[in-house]
This record gives structure tokens, sequence and C-alpha cells, in this order.
RNA sequence: GCUCGAAUGGUGGAAUGGUAGACACGAAGGACUUAAAAUCCUUUGGCCAUUGCGGCUGUGCGGGUUCGAGUCCCGCUUCGAGCACCA
């Protein structure tokens, strides 16, 4: 029998199939683990040999974890909504349900070809009915929770409604958009409209008016995370702020509880890092500021209370609410044509442009702690959805107010003895303050900590303010005005917002004529007939944003096909939360943030077990595309090698890395590939074509797509897993060379080479040797380090110096070989089992065997080398008895003739004999 | 600007503070073959010696700790990632 990977994965895959032989179910007997990738989306140009990445390095941990004895969950589904399906959608007339399909097919079936374990009675899309009945149940949950921040926990808005009946706003502490006041009294006098529009401040899921990220090209508001720069990451287009009536979910209550319980995750620390920064929080304090000659307090949030004494005027942001409310009426016309020059520029103009621009409201207000007037200005550099969108500018020690003050000519106090402020403010926190001494609070030679400490002690005590903690964090915007997401559970009667009745749900993503905005200016949900809940009410228009269906996809997995639980308790009490999640970094503030909110707030209501979805997280690197390129010189169709083009006045272009070998051009194949190069001549290297080559993205257009399909055809499964988790360390970007291929089908060959020669199969009984022992038992223990840390490629790297061994000692035995093939089964699942079998004699499959345990007996060494260093420079090996004392290795190691030909040298102080451990051997 | 990470042969990459370069690709030479493919063997960081044994040097740069540093510490350089007018 010949190796033949063609018929023997086939062959498996099929059997697989036919006997479920991954089909996964509760089993109390046995510990569960879950192994979970992060769902692709489909997207048209099918799976290129980078995606399978992670996906293979899941796949080898879940078949460990299952030779280990554990019930392992791996699933696997599609992230089915999204723009790219949409914009083809528009453009063809297509529904984007027949193209998500079919990409999905297309998927399934790269996949399957590979050989993953996954359970794929429990595949899930997010567009199917049966599964966003429960994100849009999920969304009914939060319209009816609010955040009690006293509890720390997400509570039944109708608790929150109890109490205003009863006390009204008093007592209670709970997230919301702004701080309102009113008694029992007034809450019960509430129309209906009023009612509704004030638990909306509350609510975890509700309509507010925000500040959102508008992208006019792409027709929608985007979440903050799908906007980089200034501009959309779908497309690239500009974005602009713009404010809108939209559905929000309230995340930011959750800022701090997101932010401690990543120390308890097993994620990188660039990623938990990163998530800090997204969250950003900042202690600091709000401090008020009256309005001199009005009743109007402005309230500012800064870090620096310290430097209050050194506060020269004040900043509004353009759209604060305040601003009207103070600007003095000879400033009006200058302040309203600032604020619309501000307006009109896009949020990338305004990043871009980092000119000092303001105007003066007229106003002035009061140092609460000097009684000084200071002027209040308006500027853009201040941010109105951060903190309460003003500030107290102290120019000496903040530089945007130093460039600002130095722009308007307002004075500057430093602060901290010593400092130089003439040219630039001081920024550090460090130093003794000075200048900083009124109204009973002295700072003066105080470090800037304690002064901090201090002020803000005193500005509590004084009512002046408090201590207050801001978050970077914002809510998320949860309205797409698009077509190809989940529809919102929800009606409106005379204005008002109100969920539809669970047992209606799913509410069915309806039918449209075109996928394009209506003439009025409303989403495409606006061109669906009947649009309305039968009793005639209209349905919001806005559908869910992309990562709605994703937030909570782990937890469908468990029970993908209970139809009246998002997850039944028993269940989740058995899988619990992911024990190892894979995936792209690309994630860490969309998917990695909104998920861990929403199983939080899931938790809140009893309705998962765990408060962190994802346990351990690790980050599989990117797999960049190596494009080759001929260059071509000027105005000729002669083509030379690269290592003559500095000869010439050449031109680069990109070829097909498909008809490159070796960075060897296919000369014939390249003639073929387009017209123009059929008369193509050429400049050679000793007689062949040498190609450039360059490190890109892998793209269609820089013809460097590798699919994995004809990997698979040309190599088999095994060896493009191999070969993929041989490229290099897991977590580290790389790019894709298949030159190196070679030498793991070399290895899978010389696998073979084991258990058959020709027709004869070579797997005898005969007595192992110790030797052979030895190597197996070397790489059980090698491979079984690799595995829990991720160390794939140096796994692959000791089979094959174990199969180089066994090979060289012409070891058959059938001991030693079954269980070289269940340690290698995660990695090459097809030709193991297919030797399991036949070579073997096993009847079971290999995925029910058991992980072998090495025996360090067969590990130990006879004899052991020392290395032998003088004066720490290693000189000579010496090997003894692995047991020989240390003074006996001494003597052997100084008894060396190469040792004292070094003794009788010169200046000779210490001998360090090293078996990994050290051992000084001091000459006198 | 702040935070995190990285830098080792022609290439991808190995090295609990202990003989740097495992393993693989590529390259060179050889065996088998009419030939090619496939397979196998040898060499392969650099420099010098190669009728010796071998010697010197070497992990981005500069210091330091240590008997001993790719690894630890301090200071740089370059590259990558994240955040960024966040008060």
């Amino acid at each position: 029998m010949e190796y033949n990977h063609r018929e023997i994965e086939s062959r498996w895959q099929q059997y697989w199939r036919d006997n479920e032989t991954y089909r996964t179910e509760i089993d109390k007997n046995r510990p569960k683990f879950y192994v979970l990738d992060m769902f692709p989306y489909p997207s048209g140009a099918g799976l290129h040999v980078g995606h399978p990445l992670g996906y293979i390095a899941s796949d080898i941990y879940s078949r460990y974890k299952r030779l280990n004895g554990f019930n392992v969950l791996h699933p696997m589904g599609y992230d089915a909504y999204g723009l790219p399906a949409e914009q083809y959608a528009i453009q063809t007339g297509q529904h984007p349900e027949k193209t998500t399909i079919e990409n999905i097919n297309r998927y399934r079936s790269q996949l399957d070809k590979i050989g993953f374990c996954y359970d794929w009675n429990r595949e899930i899309k997010t567009c199917d009915p049966e599964y966003y009945k429960w994100t849009q149940w999920a969304f009914i949950q939060m319209f009816n929770s609010y955040y009690d921040t006293s509890l720390q926990k997400a509570c039944q808005i109708s608790e929150l409604v109890k109490e205003f009946e009863k006390n009204g706003t008093k007592g209670i502490n709970a997230a919301c958009s702004e701080e309102l006041e009113f008694t029992a009294d007034e809450w019960r006098s509430y129309d209906e409209k009023k009612k509704s529009d004030t638990l909306m401040n509350y609510r975890i899921a509700y309509l507010g008016n925000t500040m959102v990220n508008w992208c006019p090209k792409l027709g929608t508001v985007l979440a903050n995370d799908e906007v980089s720069e200034g501009l959309s990451i779908r497309g690239g287009y500009p974005v602009e702020q713009k404010l809108m009536y939209q559905w929000c979910l309230r995340v930011s209550a959750y800022a701090q509880r997101l932010l401690d319980g990543l120390d308890k995750l097993d994620w990188t620390d660039s990623l938990k890092e990163t998530q800090r920064n997204w969250i950003g929080r900042s202690e600091g304090a709000e401090m008020r500021f009256k309005i001199a000659d009005s009743d109007v307090e402005l309230e500012i949030f800064t870090t620096r209370a310290d430097t209050v004494f050194g506060v020269t005027f004040m900043v509004l942001a353009p759209e604060s609410v305040y601003v009207d409310m103070i600007t003095t009426p000879d400033k009006v016309a200058e302040v309203k044509e600032y604020i619309k020059s501000i307006k009109h520029k896009t949020e990338r103009e305004r990043m871009i442009d980092k000119s000092v621009s303001g105007v003066f409201t007229g106003a002035y207000a009061v140092n609460p702690l000097t009684g000084e007037k200071i002027p209040v200005w308006v500027s853009d550099y201040v941010l109105a959805g951060y903190g309460t969108g003003a500030i107290m500018a102290v120019p000496a020690h903040d530089s945007r107010d130093y460039a600002f003050a130095l722009h308007f000519d307002l004075p500057v106090i430093p602060l901290i003895e010593g400092c130089d402020v003439s040219e630039q403010s001081f920024d550090a926190k460090s130093g003794k303050m000075i200048n900083s001494c009124g109204a009973g609070l002295d700072l003066n030679g105080m470090e800037v900590k304690d002064a901090i400490a201090a002020t803000k002690k005193f500005i509590e005590e004084k009512g002046i303010g408090k201590v207050k903690v801001n978050y970077r964090l914002r809510d998320a915007i949860f309205s797409r005005q698009r077509y190809w997401g989940e529809p919102f559970p929800v009606y409106y009667k005379d204005g008002i917002p109100y969920m539809m009745d669970e047992s209606a749900l799913p509410l069915q993503l309806p039918e449209v004529d075109k996928y394009l905005p209506t003439e009025k200016g409303e989403p495409p949900l606006g061109r669906a007939k009947n649009w309305k809940t039968p009793e005639g009410y209209p349905i919001e228009l806005n559908t869910m944003p992309g990562f709605a269906g994703s937030s909570a996809y782990y937890l469908r997995y468990m029970d993908p096909r209970n139809d009246k639980e998002l997850v039944s308790k028993e269940t989740d009490g058995y899988w619990r939360n992911v024990d190892l999640y894979i995936g792209g970094t690309e994630h860490a503030t969309g998917h990695l943030i909104y998920s861990r909110f929403w199983n939080k707030f899931l938790y809140d209501l009893g309705k998962v077990c765990e408060d962190e979805p994802f346990k351990k997280l690790i980050n599989q690197g990117m797999i960049q595309g190596r494009s080759n390129f001929v260059y071509r010189i000027k105005d000729t169709n002669t083509y030379v090698s690269a290592g003559l083009k500095n000869d010439y006045d050449v031109t680069p272009i990109h070829v097909d890395v498909n008809i490159v070998s070796n960075d060897i051009l296919d000369i014939e194949r390249f003639k073929q590939w387009r017209p123009e190069f059929n008369n193509a001549e050429f400049v050679l290297e000793e007689g062949k074509y040498v190609c450039g080559y360059a490190v890109e993205k892998m793209s269609k257009s820089m013809f460097n797509v590798v699919n994995p399909d004809d990997i698979v055809e040309r190599y088999g499964a095994d060896t493009l897993r191999l070969y993929e988790m041989f490229l290099g360390p897991l977590e580290q970007s790389k790019p894709w060379d298949t030159n190196g291929i070679d030498g793991v089908n070399r290895f899978i060959k010389k696998l073979w080479a084991l258990f058959y020669k020709g027709d004869v199969c070579l797997v005898d009984d005969a007595e192992p040797s110790k030797d052979a022992l030895k190597s197996l038992h070397k790489l059980i223990k090698k491979v079984t380090g690799d595995i829990e840390t991720f160390s794939y490629n140096t796994s692959i790297a000791a089979f094959m110096i174990c199969v180089n061994e066994l090979t060289a000692m012409k070891c058959h035995n059938r001991g030693i070989l079954s269980q070289l093939l269940v340690v290698l089964a995660p990695f090459a699942p097809h030709v193991t089992e297919e030797l399991w079998h036949s070579a073997i004699g096993n009847e079971s499959t290999i995925c029910d065997a058991q992980w072998p345990a090495f025996n360090e007996e067969y590990l130990k060494e006879s004899n052991v080398t020392y290395a032998v260093s003088f004066n720490g420079k290693a000189r000579y090996n010496i090997e003894v008895p692995v047991d020989m004392s240390r003074e006996d290795v001494e003597k052997t190691a100084l008894s060396h003739e190469s040792a004292s030909r070094w003794i009788d040298g010169k200046n000779i102080v210490k001998i360090i004999v090293v078996p990994g451990k050290i051992v000084n051997i001091v000459v006198k």
C-alpha cells in the first residue's frame, strides 16, 4: 500500500460523518471542556489558507482533550449578517440570504476537507430565525432592565418603577444617561409618554439622542469599534458626528465590572491592556463652578483637582448644553458662527486639523476656591462625550490648555516649584506645589499626589464637588439603518416604543423590493409591506448591528435546538463557559467587549451560571501573503530575472504565486497566464527566471492568495494541518510560503514507511529496544508539554526526530507505533486513523484511544554529558555515568588531557562543570 | 505622545541563566538512474586553517549583574500592535 492521501482522507471523513464520531452530548461522568473558534463571516471570496490556522490549532487541542478523557464541545457556525452581503444585494438585486447561504455552503465544503472534529449537529447561523429569536429575546430583557449601581447588577425595570411610585428618585442609585430628580408625586403625575421617556434614561437597552458616528456613504450609523481614524472599517468611508435618536445598549454601566473581570481571565496581557485602554478608567473629581451673575453652575471633570489654583479660563465643548445657557447676548452671533464652522467639518477633518480655535462666550465663572472671575470659552478641543463636556483649563500643567492660552493670550500660573512654563506646559504629576492657597485649603509644599487627595477631600467636605471615576467606554449604538440584520421586536403606539410579547418571537425579517433607503429617507425596512403588528401598530425600521448576533452565540451552541430557552439551566450548568477560545485580535474592542457585557447581563438575570464567557483566549496571528514579482524592462515585453534587475530600468509586476515554485517562474504557464505575456521574452540567470518577493496582505489583487483546497488536493489535509502549525508560533503573524511544505509531506511519507514497504505490513511484536522506548517517551513528554502551551511547531519537530530515529533503528514494534499514532492523531487525524486500523489492527477509531503517559524510567540517561568550562568558557565535553558523584565528575574533568593543558596555562581560577545545573570547581 | 510586544543564518524558526542556530526549507556535492522525478547520504552562521587536531568570531546598538547572558537589569535604535485633543 502506498500513501494515498486522497483516498484515505475522503474515506475517513465519510466514516466520521456516517458514524457521527464527533457528536457530543452531555455526559456527567466525564469532565467537560469547551473549545471554541470565533465563527467566520462567510465572505464571497471563500477561505484562503490563512483562515484555518486558528481552526487547526483548536482542533488539535480538542482532539487532545478528548484523548485525555474530556467530554469536548467543539462547535462551528456562521456570523451570517453583515454589510458585504447587503452591498452585494444592492448592486445585484439578489436577496442577501441567497448569497449568504451560497457562501456558507462553500465555506462548509472547504472546512470539511480539512478534517475538523466539529459537532455539526450544533451548527448555527445568526440569520436563522430560530437563532435570532434569542437575540431579540435578549434585547427585550435589556429593555426591561436597569443597572443598579449599588448592587452592581442589572435588575428589573418594574422594580425601579415601584420605587419611583413610592419615593421618586430619592435613594435611587442607577446607571443613567443624565441625573434626574423628581418626587413620587411628580412621577405619578407624568403621562405615558413622559414616563416612557424618563425610563429610557435608565433602561439597559434604550432609545436616546446621542452623538453617533454617521457614515453617509454606507447610509448607517456605526459603533465606535467600527470606526478608525474617522473612517469606517468596512469600506473606509468618511464618518461624521451626528445627533440621532437611536437604540443604545448601556454598556458603560458595566465598565467597572468589565475592567475587574479581566484580572481573572487567562488572556494575553496585550489583549487585556487593549481592553483596559478601551474602557479607559480615570479617577478624578467633578467640581462645580458658578457662573457670575447667573444661577447656572458649570460642572467639570478633572483628574488634577490639585491644580484648581491655576485655573485661568474654562472651556466648553461646542455641543455642550451650557453654551446656550451662558453665552451673553453680545456674543451669541460670534459663538453661533464658530459652532457652525465646527459642525460642518467631518470627524476626520476635525482630527487632522490640530490648529487651535475657539471663541469667548462673554460669561465668567467663579473659581470656588479663589473667588476669582475667569472667562468661559468654547473650543472643539474639548469633547462633548467625555466627562461633562466642560473643563477647567490649567495652562501651566496641561499642554492642550497651554496651546490654547498661548493662542488667545490668556494667563499662565505655574503651580509646581521650579517648573519652567515659558516654552511649554509642565504635565508631569510630580513636584512640590506652590501658589496654591486659599479659602481654607493650603496645598503649598505638598507633593502633587498628596495635593490631589487633599483637594478631593476638601471639595467633598465643602460641597463644591465630589470624587468621580470616569470611563472612556461609551454606550453601544445598537441601531443600523440597514436591511440585512435582526429586526427589533419593537412597535410604536403614539410615538412610544413597546416590546413585542416574547411569544411573538421570532419577528422575521420581511421581504423588500429593494435594499436601499426609502424616498422619505427611512431605512430599507420602510419598504416592507404590512410591517405592522396585528393591531396595526408600526414596527421599528432599524435593524440590529453585526455584533448583536455574535454576542451570545457561544451559549446557543450548548443547546442549539431548544425552542423554550436560549440555553436550559441544566445544559448551561454542565458546559458553563468557554474553556478555550481561539480567534483574531481584531475583535479585541468589539466582539470581546460586547460578549462579556452581554454575558454579564444574562448572568445578572440568572440565565447563565458564569460571569465571564471566555476563560482562556488565544489570538492566532495573521497569515500574510507572500507575493512574487517579475521585472519588465521599461517599454518592452522582456522580463529580467530578479538577480539582474539592477542592470535595467524595470517595473515590478505581481505574478500569480501559483505559477511560481521556490521563486522560480514557470515560464510556459506564465506565457499562458495572460494574453499580454504570450510573446514575453526573458533574461535568465543560470537558465532560470528568479522572481522577487514581498510580504503583503493576502488578496486577489496581489495574486498571492493560496486556496487550502489546492493544498489539500495536492498534499492532503494532514500535510496542510501539520504545515500550518509548523510555520511558527501560533500567536505570531507570518507570511504563507508554500515552499516549505515538502518537508512535512516527506515526514508523513516517512511515517508511512515505518508501517508499510510496498504492500508488506512491517508492524511486528518483537521486544522493543530501550532506545526505541526512549525515543517514543521523549516524544510523548515533549508533545504533552507543548500542547498545553500551544507550541505546536516544536511538537512537529519532535515527531520528525522520533520518526527518523525509529526508522534508523528499524523499529516496527506494534506497541510503540500505536502510541506514536495516538500522539500524532490530533495533528494528522486521517493518516493516523488509517494506520491505526489497517496496520495496527484496531477496530475502534483512534478518537476513542487513550493519550499515553510517558514513563520517566525510559528517559533516564545511562551517561550524561558535561560541558567543562574554564573561566566560564566551555572547552570540551566529558561523558560520565549518570550516577557519578560530584567529586568523581570533578576528578574526571580535571584528568582530561585538554583540562591539564589549560590548567598548565595561565589565569585559571575556576572550572565549571555543567550538566544543566551548576557545579563550580575552584582550582587553588 | 502614552501603553504593550518584537529584533537570532540565505529563509521559517529552536534554545527552565548552562556547548546558540533544534526541526524544516533552500543551496552545494555525492549515490541510484539512459535521463528525469522520487528516494537516500554528506556539507551548510561568518572568517581563518582544511596533510592534521583546530582557531577566532557571532543572537539590533551601548553599558551592567554573573563563573557563565539570545535569555536578567539600565540606557538607546528600528519595526509591529493598541490608545490618542479622554482634561
